[in-house]
DNA sequence: CAAAATGCTATCTTTTTCATAGCAAACTCA
DNA sequence: TGAGTTTGCTATGAAAAAGATAGCATTTTG
């Protein structure tokens, strides 16, 4: 079992366990951010409905996903299903611009690596 | 090797290929938003300081994740070494929030796991 | 020029993630 | 009520990624 990065408790990648880099360590797991983003764009929503959201996700990875996010305190379960926690809104009104500004990244990633291979 | 996510081709996650997915895929890897981070607070780096920067770095992750901020133009080699770009930093200028709010976020979920075992 | 620093690569082990299958419990409704 | 469906996962085996450590070639320094 892996441990769930909390702040104030040593994680990966820093013996401080200062609470940002909890957040980091939590945050850099595969599909954290997009389970998260997911929710918070198209609502509560039940495993299943989540797992067809997210497209690619294993029911394996969702469910752990969502085991680490409610023990952060980011989701929890509703009567409709999982949901983001007012904490985990606040988080994603952080990651919400995010949006925008990828956008912008594209346009300049893109103009410097037109056709490239691989 | 890995493909290195990039916004116009589909990434893991997502088949659309949109840039906020190509984003959360890039950093959604492990150490890719303590890299920038750690270099966008201590300004540019050389490989070897960086890797002590970040403490727990393994030098083939530090490498591979340097390769894949290259190649999504935020981060570039300079005489200093390593450094963000000027993308880099407007990304940073993001997630930075995060550090102030993690810090709340870690009084909300400490205060609900007051001594919790594992 | 010898010693130290730099920038990685190699290798092996441990973790994570992926892809699927499938099962038990709750829910539907004929 | 009880067969069929949906939901919420768990199990499993394989592949990919990350971690730990050693070490080597090149550059820099004294």
């Amino acid at each position: 079992m892996t441990t769930i990065p909390l702040p104030g408790s040593p994680v990966r990648g820093s013996r401080s366990g200062a609470p940002v880099m909890a957040l980091l360590d939590l945050l850099g797991r595969r599909w954290a951010m997009g389970v998260l983003w997911t929710l918070c764009e198209g609502g509560p929503a039940t495993f299943r409905v989540l797992q067809e959201r997210c497209e690619t996700i294993s029911p394996a990875v969702l469910n752990s996903r969502l085991k680490e996010l409610r023990e952060a305190k980011l989701v929890e379960r509703t009567a409709q299903g999982y949901a983001a926690t007012k904490l985990g809104e606040q988080l994603y009104g952080h990651l919400e611009p995010l949006g925008a500004w990828a956008k912008i990244w594209g346009k300049s990633v893109k103009s410097s690596t037109t056709a490239r291979k691989k």
